[in-house]
DNA sequence: GCACCGATGTGCT
DNA sequence: GCACATCGGTGCC
């Protein structure tokens, strides 16, 4: 196999391109490669559904109520990755979007694991688990779900405010790996998927959201098994 | 497949 | 205190 695993600034996403309100530049990142390397090996996923949060004016957005030490991050530059915690258990991240000043987001949701996914495996299903699980293990579920997701490649707090844009960074963004001739590219070397090319976007509400869940802000690939399933906001006791 | 529910840490009112 | 950009288990259809 002659994967060349280290990247060049070509194959990444260019921080400009992330330089946009996050509803824009959240269907572009469907199709594109997320990619963790860690001491024990590298893990990638196609990303095959995100969610946009528009910052300060979107009121399901972290940024809503303005800047804080959590959401910190989201302010900065665009192309660097906000994690949070949350549910006392679990990890999410962020693409950060819009220059620096300027809070909005892409939540990554779910993705298709293409490299790694014995290491995959191993983060999602400890051998220290006191009881097997007997839910599915099967490989669409390993990174379906922004909690998984994150599990799957190994990212927490220590990853928050890492930059996706350069190559020797531990969690980079990749252009999508199926790409039209040079001819036909832009000149940011990015090339996005679009309805009607390789793959269907499809769009709806986001999940888990009270406030805010009119816009459909939430994208997907259509027909992917990866995809999460749709789970409404729920009320706790 | 669906509905319900508990686990659990932390940010913010 | 309470709400949370979640998940896995159980029970049921």
């Amino acid at each position: 196999v002659v994967e060349a695993p280290e990247p060049t600034a070509a194959d990444l996403l260019a921080r400009e391109f992330l330089d946009r309100p996050g509803p824009q530049v959240a269907p572009d990142l469907l199709g594109c490669v997320l990619e963790r390397e860690a001491a024990d090996g590298l893990v990638a996923v196609m990303l095959t559904e995100v969610e946009a949060y528009n910052g300060e004016k979107d009121p399901a957005s972290h940024a809503y109520r303005g800047r804080t030490k959590r959401n910190a991050v989201m302010y900065g530059p665009a192309g660097h990755a906000y994690v949070y915690f949350t549910y006392g258990m679990h990890f999410c991240v962020n693409v950060v979007c819009m220059p620096d000043g300027t809070a909005s987001a892409v939540l990554l949701r779910a993705g298709k694991v293409i490299a790694g996914e014995d290491l995959a495996r191993r983060r999602r299903f400890p051998a220290s688990l006191s009881r097997e699980p007997k839910g599915a293990r099967e490989s669409r579920d390993l990174a379906r779900g922004p909690g998984r997701l994150c599990q799957a490649l190994g990212i927490d707090r220590n990853l928050d405010g890492a930059d996706l844009c350069v190559p020797d960074s531990p969690l980079r963004l990749r252009a999508p790996s199926r790409r039209p001739p040079a001819g036909e590219r832009g000149g940011e070397g990015v090339t996005p998927l679009r309805s009607g090319q390789e793959s269907l976007i499809l769009s709806g509400p986001r999940v888990g959201v009270r406030e805010g869940a009119e816009v459909p802000w939430r994208f997907w690939l259509a027909g992917e098994p990866t995809v999460s399933p749709y789970r409404p906001y729920a009320r706790r006791r």
